[in-house]
DNA sequence: CCGATGCGTTCCGCGTTGCGGAACGCCGTT
DNA sequence: AACGGCGTTCCGCAACGCGGAACGCATCGG
């Protein structure tokens, strides 16, 4: 972490580094720790707890120790469930199609389809049939594909949900439906970054897909590209993966979680 | 909420109350909408929310509205994650055993049993062959329903949790086995706030039973007290109820989540 | 075309409020 | 009885946060 400018308000910006540090210690940190990992004098990490503990962002253990308090874990949940991707997204999206001026797509994740929640259109004329609200199988499509990577981070996991939903549609004679060789594609796709859907859900469209984060461990949504094949030869494609990665990372707030 | 003190920090209490609305909108918050709903002027405000930005506690969309950032949100998953019940409801399990010299136990849900991550005996004798690290369905015990009360809250997840562990087992003849049943006591449960095992798992054996909550939608743990039936008629029953919901709710940091 | 409106943002002088060194009180230990 | 380690309290200094007012920039409507 580089050198920081002088916080817009110190003592906000030092109740937040406590808050990180309380996060780190699930039993608990004692007031020297905080005091030695914070570089801070003691009456004052004093005075700052009491405030966080009036609003229940932190609570005292009665040997002393300080923890993290519920109404921060509170007001985390409960964003998380009414966070709106759709609007958070929609610039995002926005920049993408400028630059590339293709079909955008926005999914998320319910049981073994996904849902488009938001979608785009480019300027040039294109037939793709998906709608807001519509649903595709989520292990042929690239928007599906990005999101299982990350929401069932491992082959066992991911094999778990593959027997749940089995048998898996087999819309073309490129999809992947075999739970193994679909388990070894998570793979690749967690090391990529992002999914690849070559004519696996529809003949002739190919797309390319990331996931967005939000703090959270899984994935709150992904964002695909799709164009004909024509349009998506292999040299595009690569160019046209580095545009959304670029513009996730560019999002404010969709930073990866840390393992 | 009544009239509060003079806060510690005064600064520091405000970006708390900032972060509270911001956690109501999902889909950001304006600088006017947040002025008028905490009573503050907006160059206050918005000296404050840089401070917030600037460590991911909060985020600006670009076309100026405020949301809850990433940062915060990663915070709380991590600390739930490792939060220790064990070490944190310690002084609430021995204060109990102090007040009603019985067997204590703490446990988790995991699947379909209970898992017991602490233990406290009494002093009097008393033969109870559970063990820390062990487990017991959780469906006849009083932690596995305090648990599955909350985890399940409602009569169609139960059921299906039911469907995906059949058969539940069925140790004496007063385990509540069949799903409709076990729904209908779950509902109970909810309304009165905790669980009783009327010899449901062990023959001669009652316990009641309590979820703690820290800020998550879920239960983190349950707490039970167990006695031989003859050491807990009805009325004392009724008594060590209360001492239970009456310790859990002086624990910091075990209030309800909101629905 | 230009004034009105509604945003977020910046400025700046006043004085309140947060700051931290030092001292305190309460344990267990030696 | 003296010690060390802990959280807590005190208090004087001045830094820092405060908020009214002004700004810049859109969008809207006459």
């Amino acid at each position: 972490m580089r050198q920081r400018a002088a916080p817009a308000v110190e003592s906000v910006d030092r109740a937040i580094r406590m808050l990180e540090v309380l996060g780190r210690h699930g039993s608990g940190a004692s007031l020297d720790e905080l005091a030695t990992s914070l570089s801070l004098p003691k009456s004052s990490l004093h005075r700052t707890l009491a405030a966080l503990r009036e609003r229940g962002f932190a609570t005292q253990r009665e040997d002393g120790r300080y923890l993290l308090g519920p109404e921060l874990l509170r007001i985390a949940f409960d964003f998380y469930d009414r966070l709106d991707v759709r609007v958070v997204l929609r610039p995002t999206l926005e920049r993408l199609r400028g630059e590339l001026n293709e079909t955008i797509h926005l999914g998320v994740l319910d049981g073994a389809d996904v849902v488009y929640v938001d979608k785009l259109e480019p300027t040039q004329p294109i037939a793709l049939s998906s709608k807001v609200g519509g649903r595709n199988p989520a292990h042929c499509t690239a928007v599906g594909k990005a999101l299982l990577a990350w929401a069932y981070p491992t082959t066992e996991r991911l094999l778990t949900w593959a027997q749940e939903h089995a048998p898996l549609a087999r819309p073309t004679d490129r999809t992947i439906d075999r739970p193994e060789a679909l388990a070894r594609e998570m793979a690749r796709i967690r090391t990529d970054g992002f999914a690849k859907d070559m004519e696996e859900s529809e003949a002739g469209v190919r797309c390319v897909a990331a996931p967005v984060f939000f703090g959270a461990d899984g994935p709150v949504a992904a964002i695909s590209i799709s164009a004909p094949k024509g349009r998506l030869p292999a040299t595009r494609m690569r160019e046209v993966v580095d545009s959304l990665l670029r513009e996730i990372a560019a999002t404010p707030s969709t930073s990866q979680a840390a393992g």
